[in-house]
DNA sequence: CATCGAGCGATACAGTGTATCGAAAGATAC
DNA sequence: GTATCTTTCGATACACTGTATCGCTCGATG
């Protein structure tokens, strides 16, 4: 599993095979299977592993929810891959349910009832946002590279598109808006999500 | 693209492969690249082509962003792969921007620079959420097939872990709290982040 | 009618995950 | 100490995957 992790790490998640694994670690590929049953539950140690590191800290439910979607974040810049498998199923390994037993923990003088649906809103929002902001990032990586305004980055594709008046609006909101970066889109979008959760939950 | 489309239908994105849809059109595989660029490619046109059946509809900023959520999500329903591939890479094919443009056209009148950031929240929620009540499902129609309550479903493992009290607040949760369908978990999250958008929008 | 060019597809290559089964090694019984 | 049994191990094989290469075929042009 660590095998597999330093390969995502470095060549992105496509670049597991058991064959690789098996060779980092100087072993034959079958070997492997006396330890996994196949590459879905390689993968799932994977992320498990990656859940080590994501932990709510600080008191009151807010500051949980914030710091677990921070953490959770923060896993994904480092292991980027995380981004591709996060939600892709259910995730009920060690790790991945000591860092829900740390943001549970933390809502303890919360209705019951609403423990569920407010974390749940804020785990799906976190793996939507990693998502789009990590293939953001790889789409910058593989096109300009150095470029920092999108607009121009993603080339001359776009410009056509909207100068063909079919997207009025987009067209506008491209043109006028200011475009804030990855840092401030993710607490903005989180900080929506918690003010709603506050004022439900404390009525 | 509709020849993969069906195939990932039937049985999965991981049974689209560009020999069995160059079967499928009764062509030989080495033709598709006539057309694509290669297997990226042509799940993009997948994406874009489930983006046709994504709009935002009724007036007013709540209702096109909960309507456009809606829509992904029984896109998503409708088509299972969907949840694998939203969010995996930038969408900008046609039919997705002109998605977009039926939500940004029904928030005219929302201040320009909070159009990006709500819309940004929503589709990362929607994209998170969608993502996890599919594999969800997934889980629970490979294990058990017909138990409705998880908790018996995904097996002694869970209750075994449970029972070691490592986790007593998730112990108490998911003892306690009542558990809601896939209909209301969604909506609730939904409305925390649209009632957290309005609270700051209309200030 | 001949020549050319472009579209096309058979073949090939380097991979992938995993099933099978013979060989080796370790443990047990005598 | 030897013989049997059992468990562990790995080489090989299979059915795939996406795609590069390159010779062939066929239609259009001179």
């Amino acid at each position: 599993m660590r095998a597999a992790i330093d390969l995502a790490d470095a060549d992105g998640l496509e670049a597991v095979s058991l064959r690789k694994v098996a060779t980092a670690l100087d072993v034959r590929p079958m070997r492997l299977y006396g330890y996994i049953a196949g590459k879905e539950e390689l993968l799932d140690l994977m992320v498990d592993a990656a859940y080590a590191e994501i932990r709510a800290t600080g008191d009151g439910w807010r500051e949980a929810l914030r710091s677990h979607a921070e953490a959770t974040r923060r896993a994904a810049h480092e292991h980027e891959w995380l981004a591709d498998l996060l939600g892709g199923r259910p995730q009920l390994g060690p790790h991945a349910l000591a860092s829900g037993e740390t943001v549970l923990a933390a809502l303890g003088d919360v209705d019951v009832d609403s423990v569920m649906p407010m974390v749940a809103a804020v785990k799906a929002y976190v793996i939507g946002a990693v998502r789009r902001e990590i293939a953001e990032r790889r789409a910058e990586r593989a096109t300009g590279m150095d470029e920092k305004h999108w607009q121009a980055a993603l080339g001359p594709y776009l410009q056509r598109t909207l100068a063909t008046g079919r997207f009025p609006a987009l067209a506008t909101v491209v043109r006028d808006a200011a475009h804030l970066d990855a840092d401030q889109t993710f607490r903005i979008g989180l900080d929506f999500l918690l003010d709603g959760i506050e004022a439900r939950v404390s009525r």
